[in-house]
DNA sequence: CGATGTCATGACATCGGTGTCATATATGCA
DNA sequence: TGCATATATGACACCGATGTCATGACATCG
């Protein structure tokens, strides 16, 4: 491989000089460059980012690591749509002329340290720490050398992060049902210990309160459990107990558990969208698009929670935060309208004047 | 950050002492390892890799590049399950002490030269090149710079890959389809420009001959194509057309095409498994797992075929790959058997002994 | 006892860029 | 015309490892 002596001396420059053309740090003449500019050319030259980085003192790289923190599956599989969130980091942080290095620990927390510094000697510039859900975590000592922002999760020490924002995608997705006739919206929530749970319920109880409409707990029902053994079971009780309170709709926690839904409501005889709506959450495209009909779902906005998050942690590596920005960003999802929610004749309701509810 | 002459220093003895503490190269005195070991870890020194690479001339990075392909998804969205890929890649990859670097093209091919400069200047010892569907590619003279392997793709020069073995796949789906009782076996097939489909069509017609069944055309169908808004419509008239050959069994080209096969099959009052057998293809836990009755599905072996990339380029770049190693391996999956398929009473049926066909 | 070999260690150069400083010529302005 | 700047370029050191070679202290052997 060329080196930038070898360019040098083709051009008859000094190093230094070829340096200046790619770099364009220092005037150089025009004839000069259009020397050393087809010198570099000829030779195919490339410059190591190894010497570059020994000199500046900065790699260009930025570690992610993932699939990092449970030691085994608490919950169940994602699905891991967090490709979607590697690329869009990966885009960010090639337009900052850097490169993505990315770890992944296959779920087992031990081989953690050894990532970790791997990402050391490369001296990485700041890490990005991927969760497989929406959780809390304890960061080990070491990850804090680095500037590093948090996706998908969040610790007790207000370290940067990017999470959805599963309030306000449950919000929306509900104040849309009610905008589209609907009064009487069941939901199957997730298990109560996750984060969304809290959260995507909240969300659904302002959007009762915005639009005026009392909450009816029986139309709440805990849709899975982390056993897939008992899930199924369990979720047809907690369908069976919805049903009794009479929905034109059903939320479901995810994707997954409304395409089960989907069999579950025709096993019973009902028709969607005809005799009942169904809405998921998550928009999985792989399950959204393809059940049918096609399923009405708030997006969990992985690509954009990754750009975000490179974003905010160039940002931080770059000393250019802005100063009230805050430590923790929610990234919000569109709601993915599809045939499976069907609009009710509102002639018969009053749609109460939109309050907004902060 | 600590360098070797801090360590040396503290240590009381020579940088290069230390670097032979550290790679064992030339035998130490006990003790002053123990003093070097003690001033590495009071430092936290971890040593440099971009001096390593640029002094040994070896960068310990192999490089990855995905989404790179298509212009447009030709096709549909694969769901990107990729993310078993980089895992199964990333894993061999550690073991080899070298870090996989990530570049992605967001689909964008225009932005692979760029992407592969990138590669270029952090001197990647390898490149895998992966394909986001089973297909032919054509590589640009820069990629061949670097000792490369392609998954999930190959092209005409015989370039090193690693694809999925669909033929083999197919052939034990409808096999094991066969010993479960299944003599009339249903196949909604892949738009046929689809490598895959050639292949797999291969697989199903051998199965068939190895157990002494006649091929019935009427039972195969083209299933799907690539322009979403029709597909469902043909879809519904390709199963039309399987349905009045009287299938006992589906086999469907995906997953996704199964989930839909699903809701139809349902529309006509077809019970599943009960009156009709379904199988699909890649084995998509997301949705395989989650579909009522789990759908039984031929696995598309992403991690395995990660881990065995990985593997060959290691071999190639250490020079140890074995003489009769061919160009192109195939990567095979198991089949997983949910409860989509439905053992038929084989009493009346005789299996003809079976018979190896190589 | 001297030649030879092994152990243990350090001095020094080198990998390929770039920051610093020096130098030489050209230009602007009073 | 003379001095301050700007332009254009090169010499040299340095980033942090490690390969090569040299050296001194012992141990071994004939």
């Amino acid at each position: 491989m060329a080196t930038i002596y070898d360019v040098a001396k083709a051009a008859g420059v000094s190093p230094k000089t070829v340096s200046r053309v790619m770099n364009g740090d220092a005037p150089v003449n025009e004839k000069t460059r259009e020397a050393v500019e087809a010198a570099m050319a000829s030779l195919n030259y490339s410059p190591s980012s190894a010497a570059r980085a020994m000199r500046s003192q900065r790699s260009g790289l930025i570690g992610m690591i993932t699939g990092a923190i449970s030691t085994t599956h608490q919950f169940e599989d994602t699905g891991l749509p967090e490709i979607y969130l590697v690329q869009g980091a990966q885009r960010v942080i090639a337009q900052s002329n850097r490169t993505l290095l990315i770890a992944d620990s296959g779920g087992q927390a031990g081989r953690i340290p050894a990532l970790l510094q791997t990402f050391r000697e490369h001296r990485v510039e700041g890490v990005l720490y991927v969760a497989e859900y929406h959780r809390e975590v304890g960061l080990s000592a070491i990850v804090r050398d680095h500037p590093i922002v948090l996706v998908n999760c969040f610790d007790t020490n207000d370290t940067p992060a990017v999470l959805p924002d599963d309030e306000g995608g449950q919000f929306a997705l509900v104040d849309g049902l009610i905008k589209r006739g609907h009064r009487r919206i069941g939901f199957l929530t997730l298990p109560e210990q996750q984060i969304a749970h809290g959260l995507r319920a909240e969300g659904y109880v302002r959007a009762l309160k915005t639009n005026g409409i009392e909450l009816d707990e029986q139309l709440v029902q805990v849709g899975a459990l982390p056993i897939p053994a008992n899930e199924f079971d369990l979720l047809w009780d907690a369908l069976d107990r919805v049903l009794r309170a009479e929905p034109t709709v059903i939320c479901c926690a995810n994707d997954k558990m409304a395409m089960r839904v989907y069999g579950l409501l025709r096993e019973r005889g009902l028709a969607i969208p005809r005799d009942i709506s169904v809405a998921g959450y998550d928009d999985y495209r792989m399950i959204a698009e393809h059940l049918h009909p096609g399923l009405t779902s708030a997006q969990l906005p992985y690509a954009a929670m990754g750009a975000r998050a490179a974003d905010k942690l160039l940002r931080i590596i770059g000393g250019t935060q802005r100063p009230d920005e805050p430590a923790r960003e929610l990234v919000s999802g569109p709601i993915v309208w599809r045939d499976s929610v069907q609009s009710r004749d509102t002639t018969i309701t009053h749609l109460s004047t939109r309050r907004k509810d902060t």
